[in-house]
DNA sequence: GCTGAAACTCATTACGT
DNA sequence: ACGTAATGAGTTTCAGC
């Protein structure tokens, strides 16, 4: 496909630890003039390596206290489609992430709220009555660490 | 805690859908002047709803074609802190995320490898033999979806 | 708190090696 | 594939309303 060499393993690195660092400081980190180094994260979203550069929001901070992660098995029986329930599960204004998943679930989501008291409320009224939904099973978010990964 | 306004929430779910866009485009979106937004945006960063920016990767695109959750309870015997635990699995290269949790499970894992084999390896040599750890769960990452979120 | 403009930085293009 | 130089766009600060 597109031989990443070494270079731009490191220029991830660096883009990684903050999307907002300029070309120019890359290019000085990478021994890189500003247009090099530009011109290989043209690349790179070119390819489509670099899918683009997303908010690190603090849901906490924003008054949603409480993130629970979400394993769902499909029912057995009546066998709703994966496509209703999809869109049914992407409506749900509290349901950040939609993961669809091989192994002991079919889908796990990632859910706010902005207590538990909250949390009850969205799972009684908007994912108990999902189209399709069978086994529940829950986990609380008690922190979170980002590393750099493999790339 | 800072009383965000409902302006506030639209320049947010703006700047989710694309971190990189300008302020003078928000503005424009939101009927305020570009640096009216800009010191919106800045406040934000201010009271710490805002953590930065960061890179959205293809792994897939990258050579990392597998994606697997893992579901990991701690050993009940032994007790090795959660701390052990901790330091030893954020120096797996393959880990990019750390969510430590309540119920089911204590940790969840979100591990990459470039392919299936890969993945055996990292799940035999690195996983299985982390200290203190018990019974694992995996589910292999078919597709997901991030949706903007309550905010 | 907003506007308008200045100063500065960064992104992007052009051209030559 | 890189560098220098030039251009245009975006950010950040400042003065005034």
């Amino acid at each position: 496909m597109s031989a990443l060499d070494d270079t731009d393993r490191r220029l991830l690195r660096l883009l990684q630890e903050d999307a907002a660092r300029p070309a120019s400081e890359i290019g000085r980190e990478l021994g890189l003039s500003q247009p090099a180094a530009w011109r290989r994260i043209r690349r790179l979203r070119e390819i489509g390596a670099l899918k683009g550069r997303r908010l690190d929001l603090d849901a906490a901070a924003l008054g949603f206290g409480v993130t629970v992660f979400l394993g769902v098995k499909l029912a057995r029986t009546g066998r709703a489609n994966l496509e209703d329930f999809e869109r049914a599960v992407s409506a749900i204004r509290e349901v950040q992430t939609v993961e669809h998943v091989l192994g002991l679930y079919d889908y796990r989501l990632r859910v706010v709220a902005r207590d538990l008291a909250d949390f009850e409320r969205v799972l009684r009224r908007r994912i108990m009555t999902l189209p399709g939904i069978g086994p529940v099973e829950a986990n609380v978010l008690l922190s979170e660490e980002r590393l750099p990964g493999p790339i």
